[in-house]
DNA sequence: CTGAAAGCGCTTACAG
DNA sequence: CTGAAAGCGCTTACAG
């Protein structure tokens, strides 16, 4: 193996002190009154050799480790794999590194992995968060780290924050169903308190209900196999055949959703109008096309990072917090095409 | 910010020496003479406060770190994000920590990612890489890394790697169209000397003319904007209209070429068939329902990662070069239903 | 088993 | 500017 240079080296080759190598490195050469022309020289040979500095001996002294922890339901999820890839390159020009975890949406894993990162001594926490971590997260900003939430908050928690307006964005989702002549819409959702799920489930019921129309909700549990997913849709469809328009809750219940509906052979939007929360490119593509609430994924990313970044480079701890609420963008299709009554 | 204890704290509070906690922390009480009672004294301690070896110091002492860095084209797209999603799984359980990037086959980011890893000296490097990283390949391994590559290797130099059969899969794919009746079958795929991707296109070269059948190929820029990709793959199917069966190189052109299709309202697979490299979830829901040649996602991850730590976990570095090659699956769906003739 | 010690590579306060 | 020094928390060879 290539023996690694070191700071050492460095100052013997150019006969200075690793004071002033070290200085240099590290934009200290002015405050620390040392000449241009030597820092030039220090910097140009580190150019020179390829040198970079031990992160690990870096992170032992300073105790800064320039990392930060990103944890999702699902790392293989398109939306957030979107996310963490455009996380990813603005952190990578700010000198941070990202580690990516799934949660699964498992509040002992997600301990587990908070725990592991602690041991790390990753500088922050960019976490879209299980219920049931309350306590953890609390611990992290006791003990001084950044933390900052996406995608959902945690009820009775104040934690800086990026989300998009749930409650709005599904209010007019379903408005926008009731003002195309659809009038007995169902809502497929998880079965789970996450307060985006919450505020989703709550914009829907708002508007059906001030519409005086019934609400039709049907919740399944995250971990179900999709198959029986699948199956429990059908059924739900099949029991409440005055159905004629569905708010599916997230891509993945959508996925499931679109299948049961083919496996019934109801026609979209004749038979039944369809919009989902969260826009994929496979939603263009669909026959026929698929309404969807777009989250913006972009400035998602940007503020999350810009705003972690900021707190880190944050010499004092921030005692306020941050909440950004960000809207969505209704991309409208065909699948809820104004309703024709008597189906032709 | 509460105090890490370190390993002096627990001996201290135990009134062991260190070199004992030490040792029981690394499990090598029986082999240093240190009684299996004092071991357990010391590791229920270490579970009852929470202890966690300081990670920067480990690293730095030992030079290993229990990181893997994993660099891929582009870590949203779902095939990518897939296997990092179980590779992280497995890594996790085996206290490596996986650090992500992707390197939109830009040999230029690419090296500057390998830099910043030896910066942080993670222990071992998968990669799906892009052309043009011959020499950081070699340098990494010249100083004792280890690199598993996947998804494709590199011309002209031995590596482990773990790849499928992208030859016999795409000759197979394009029999498959030929036998169902298909005459004049289009390759579009991407600008890229890259080897999988020329071993795909070399399967089709082969079949098509072996069957004695011209060969007609499109090959598209991989930073093209999606709608310039769409213009060019108009105008490829405009300009022979003969064609009547079109063959993906990768999900991404595939997601144009549909788009394309569509816009010139071909009938798939009346008007023309169509096959793709990379199974998806939305192929089975497209109207019709896509042809896909499916890689084993599981499969690859596993053995990618179970070589890697296998080989981290050795104390010689390997001389010899573990290639594993994976065959595919062909999903047939109905985007390549027998040919009828007179579009009846 | 203990205990003192060295050393991984860095940063930084200090005396000159 | 230099140079010696301490210290971050760990691992490990060594003498007892």
């Amino acid at each position: 193996m290539k023996k690694k240079i070191t700071i050492d080296d460095i100052a013997r080759a150019l006969n200075v002190s690793k004071t002033a190598v070290s200085f240099a490195i590290n934009g200290k050469a002015s405050e620390k009154l040392i000449s241009v022309e030597l820092e030039n020289r220090i910097m140009s040979y580190i150019e020179e050799v390829g040198y970079r500095p031990n992160h690990f001996a870096q992170g032992l002294r300073t105790g800064k480790t320039k990392m930060i922890a990103m944890m999702v339901e699902d790392i293989s999820d398109p939306f957030f794999s979107a996310i963490a890839r455009l996380m990813e390159e603005a952190a990578y020009k700010r000198e941070y590194k990202i580690l990516y975890s799934s949660t699964e949406n498992d509040h002992q894993k997600t301990r587990d992995l908070i725990d592991a990162y602690r041991g790390m001594q990753v500088d922050g926490y960019i976490i879209a968060p299980p219920l049931g971590i309350e306590n953890e997260l609390k611990g992290l900003t006791d003990d001084g780290y950044t933390v900052v939430l996406f995608d959902r908050t945690l009820p009775g928690i104040e934690l800086n924050s990026v989300v998009v307006d749930n409650y709005t964005s599904s209010y007019s989702a379903v408005n926008y169903l009731l003002n195309n002549g659809y009038e007995n819409i169902a809502m497929i959702t998880l079965l789970s308190e996450q307060i985006q799920m919450a505020e989703r489930r709550l914009g829907y019921l708002s508007a059906v209900t001030e519409a005086g129309r019934p609400y039709l909700l049907k919740r399944i549990a995250y971990h179900d196999q999709q198959e029986h997913a699948i199956f429990e849709i059908e059924e739900f469809l099949k029991a409440h055949q005055q159905i004629d328009a569905v708010f599916f809750a997230t891509n993945y219940i959508a996925d499931s959703g679109l299948e049961a509906i083919r496996n019934l052979m109801l026609q979209i939007p004749d038979d039944i109008a369809v919009i989902v929360f969260d826009d994929d490119n496979f939603y263009r593509l669909h026959t026929p096309s698929i309404t969807a609430i777009a989250q913006p994924i972009k400035e998602i990313s940007e503020q999350v990072i810009n705003m972690i970044l900021k707190l880190l480079a944050s010499p004092v701890p921030a005692r306020s917090v941050n909440s950004i609420v960000l809207p969505t963008k209704l991309m409208i299709r065909n699948s809820t095409l104004p309703k024709v009554s008597n189906k032709n």
